[in-house]
RNA sequence: GCUGGGGUGGUAGAGUGGUCAAUUACACUUGGCUGUAAACCAAGCGCCUUCGGGCUACGGGGGUUCGAAUCCCUCCCCCAGCA
């Protein structure tokens, strides 16, 4: 997997680049929309593709549980199954195996071996190793595979923490001897870096990562209810030290503003749910990143489009009055048009930092939001 | 017209003498959602309040009772069956 950064700018950490994968190249920074089982909810990937997506996400412990990696496999991988024609990052599952995997009377738990959790539809025992989540990946079709890793519920004890970080680099060495082993082709493996809010355990598990010849540094354990300000410094214990020639991946992260701070600390790629979950929600953002539901009430008489700057298909055609009305009847379109407005503010915003990285004005226009 | 059943909060529908400003659901209002068990979750939802409480309410009016959405009388309205 070859990546090339094709742009910096001054006083900041801010940088364009180029990720080649086997079903094609990805400018950065870029944010991948999310297709939990498949699909980016509501959405056709020609409307993803059309929105300006260029890379999805799919996840590992869904597909796993359903429909399988074998028959995935056997309809000739994910991408040809689900009509996407771009690269497919895979989750490893292992924050699913936590998030997810536990019933009222046992949890998950991760061993020295792997991470034993319990399904959410049946219940049923399961158990992740960093080789088999590797081999589920690989059959999946993924271009990018994320290894496994211990991803500490928040908050978590020092000890839990210390835990965590041993754990996930012990699986990043064994998830890159097996790699190795493997015809993977042009595909690429990225490694996770952990340790919470702490600066030493973050320092190390970034250290314990980089060593490993993983093809791209991904930052998981954010975004999991530790709030904005703990995110960015648990970030800036790390984001002088992330290796430049390789990609940075910030796991979880998609609000509009996390975004361009993060892009800032040197992050090239980003997944989120927010934009579609949001949107089905009746949430959705404005041109200027604030967020609103289009349920109150004052958008019942609102002619007017969601945001009159936008330049959204959504935007284009239809009222806040009316969207707000699907909204409240549970009309599907309703949440496909806020997913599409959302995804539009998300690629916009993206096309705009690449646009300013490129004419060294990344600061001057973003630098209302990167405090 | 006769016989029977019934009229409760925005709606449906519990309650059938005190613990009822009234179960519940839906609707509505307002929050929340960051590697998706998430088209979900939470709170509020008669009026006023110094948050102690006060006031007005269960079709209208009258009555019984210490006390009524609940019992009685009467009027109005709705539904079913029979004419």
């Amino acid at each position: 997997m070859d990546f090339k950064v094709t742009g910096v700018v001054k006083d900041s950490l801010a940088r364009t680049g180029t990720l080649k994968t086997p079903h094609g190249e990805v400018q950065t920074p870029v944010f991948m929309p999310v297709a939990t089982s498949g699909a980016v909810k509501t959405l056709t990937t020609t409307e993803v593709k059309e929105l300006g997506g260029e890379i999805i996400l799919g996840n590992t412990y869904h597909l796993h549980l359903r429909p399988g990696e074998n028959l995935i496999e056997a309809e000739g991988g994910l991408q040809k199954w689900m009509n996407w024609e771009g690269p497919i990052l895979t989750d490893s599952g292992g924050y699913q195996a936590f998030s997810l995997g536990a019933t009222r009377s046992k949890q998950a738990k991760t061993t020295d071996e792997g991470v034993r959790f319990f399904s959410h539809l049946d219940g049923n025992k399961l158990f992740f190793t960093p080789e088999s989540a590797i081999d589920i990946q690989l059959k999946i079709g993924s271009d990018i595979v994320m290894v496994l890793d211990d991803c500490a519920p928040y908050p978590a004890t020092d000890k839990r923490l210390r835990l965590a970080v041993k754990r996930t680099g012990e699986w990043a060495k064994r998830s890159t001897d097996h790699w190795k082993n493997l015809e993977v082709g042009e595909r690429g493996v990225f490694g996770i870096v952990q340790g919470g809010l702490s600066e030493e355990l973050r320092k190390q598990s970034l250290k314990d990562i980089q060593e490993l010849p993983f093809d791209g540094v991904a930052v998981g354990g954010v975004s999991v209810g530790e709030g904005k300000e703990n995110m960015l410094s648990a970030v800036d214990f790390i984001s002088e030290d992330l290796d430049k020639s390789r990609p940075h991946y910030l796991m979880g992260v998609g609000e509009p503003t996390d975004l361009i701070r993060m892009i800032h600390r040197g992050f090239d790629m980003f997944d989120c749910v927010l934009p579609t979950r949001l949107a089905r929600h009746g949430a959705f953002w404005t041109t200027d990143y604030r967020r609103e539901n289009i349920r109150r009430a004052n958008f019942t008489h609102r002619s007017k489009p969601l945001d009159t700057k936008c330049q959204c298909s959504t935007c284009q055609k239809y009222s806040a009055s009316y969207l707000r009305h699907l909204i409240m009847t549970n009309e599907s379109l309703g949440m496909r048009l806020l997913s599409i407005h959302n995804l539009w503010i998300l690629f916009d915003l993206i096309r705009q930092i690449r646009s300013s990285i490129e004419k060294d004005e990344f600061v001057e226009r973003f630098g209302a939001y990167l405090s």
